[in-house]
DNA sequence: TATGAATGAGAGTTCATTCAT
DNA sequence: GATGAATGAACTCTCATTCAT
């Protein structure tokens, strides 16, 4: 429902926009992901419309409820992951994945797990099983790991890291035990 | 007045507490323990009352703000975590220390981080530190690795397991693969 | 946000407020100031909601604290008196306003100094101060008294008058001896 | 009932009351116009006990409301006032009377109004009648003057005294323009 | 009698949500 | 479609009062 501007071509099915009310959605995003990183869910709406500079009814109408918003902005960042993983690939495809996954967790605190959204963790986990298959085929990953390990501990690393606030050594050498271990 | 049980004066329990405002206190706590558990920090004071089968005004009085939960919460658990790391020791220690966390973590789906208690995460660094110390003596882990990362790991996990409720299975697979990366 | 009144940009009233948020803000303190004179500055704001006839939300959306109402009420009633101030003169134009403030507080139990508004005594001092020179002027009042002492009668008539709810014939009887006193 | 010590020889009627009970009941006492003199009539009986250096639960066992508490408050400072009115007599008693009061209220910051007493301004009426009486006979005072505005004259100088924290010379020359009024 | 823990109604305040403008 | 005032339930916290110890 809300996912039209990214689906869709700029004259899509869904009739001509309003120039004005898609610049808004987006305004609003931005500043709810900014919000939230901010202050967590507890974040309050007003704040997002005063970020986005609309008015409160403005948020409500582009999205009906808190959770709304939640599930957009948790949507949009799986999308921009999603295209991400696409274009990866390769022996070490998946590192390199995990390793800008978790660095922007860190930069943006993004919660990104709070925010939970039904089927997004499915469509993330297959991108990520590609790059899994890949690393294994090339050997950079070992036959004995699992899927469900390798999403565990990426959605652990970036929790780790937003509440941590990793420097980048941190970060590096972190991922770097993780890489090792699964190499292993 | 929360620290108390370790910090008495030469003739024993600071004052003969009542019994049963002691009884409450441990009431209140394991309630609250519940509380935010399943609701995070937005969970309501009233429930923890409830749930502790007292008032709301005994609930303050014991812990005159919702802050002061937290952070007894918080010296609860890391008191019995220490206590825990202080019987470890040997070749696996930090190994079994670590795995005994995040088990612990993803049973109580205890938000260990988002309840800062200033000074606590040195003590259990410490603690961490001296079981990694043997562990490297031994050889279990390699000497490559350092303090920061073993502690970010060690964060990173208990937080992976809470959002992910891990079931035995997948939290001893993720950790395998980082107990691999700690020996590489 | 409430000084619109008096300090207003240029092109006049400070945007096109809406007709019912004026209305209410002015009923908010009318009804406020009824309640704080029956229950003192304990009456509660929902007792003000309450008679003002909107939501408890809706005092907070206009006056953020109680505090900011107490403010409000006292900016309202200084203005008033002020303007009163600059219509009287003349020789017992100092009797006369003195009488008006006085009857004012009696007949609506304000607590005129509780609530106080930091450079509010400023201006009516001004105000008074000038009022006293001119009856000095004109003889009506000894040229021993000072403004000091002028304003000290003023507040202590208006507390008593509010405290004793005085009748018409007390007050005006009190009044006599205070500007015998005045006149001596 | 709880005016027993001051009617009373060390044995009266009402039996041997311990001592540390009677003791206990002063320094409440005392501690409460400390506390309401401070914070006003919302001034906490918790602290009241703190003061006192007694448990909440004796303020109560001795004051079973905070009502009472302001009664047997009044009810001590108007015994006081009552002594000293006794003592004084002649030309200027009436005088040095009103000056002594509103002093002390100046001085201790009492709320004298706020806690009303049915009754009790009837005894301090019926004094401060007899002092009038005789400042009259000595043609101190207009024989035009009613004792019902020395009252209010009484009770609005030391509420004045007390919101507006007189200073020394600010109250003599105060009282003096009424003292001059009352002359004429 | 003194204690102080427990009570619970009620306070001020916030905030997601609705709806008249 | 955008606005922002209004709503009211829910929240944290206070305090006079009760009662088991």
């Amino acid at each position: 429902m809300e996912e039209a501007e990214e689906a869709e071509g700029p004259k899509g099915p869904k009739g001509p926009k309003r120039a004005d009310a898609q610049r808004n959605r987006a305004r609003i995003l931005d500043a709810a992901e900014g919000v939230f990183a901010e202050f967590g869910p507890g974040g309050s709406t007003e704040e997002v419309a005063r970020r986005a500079g609309v008015a409160i009814g403005t948020v409500f109408r582009h999205f009906p409820t808190k959770d709304a918003l939640f599930t957009a902005i948790l949507k949009r960042l799986l999308a921009r992951l999603l295209e991400e993983a696409g274009e990866l690939g390769g022996p070490d495809g998946l590192f390199r994945f995990m390793t800008s996954v978790v660095t922007q967790a860190s930069a943006k605190r993004a919660h990104l797990i709070d925010l939970q959204l039904p089927g997004a963790v499915g469509q993330l986990r297959d991108a990520v099983g590609s790059l899994l298959a890949q690393a294994q085929d090339a050997g950079t990953v070992s036959r004995d790991v699992e899927l469900g390990e390798v999403m565990a501990l990426l959605v652990s690393l970036c929790q780790g890291a937003v509440v941590g606030g990793w420097e980048e050594r941190l970060s590096r050498r972190t991922l770097a035990v993780v890489f090792a271990g699964l190499s292993a």
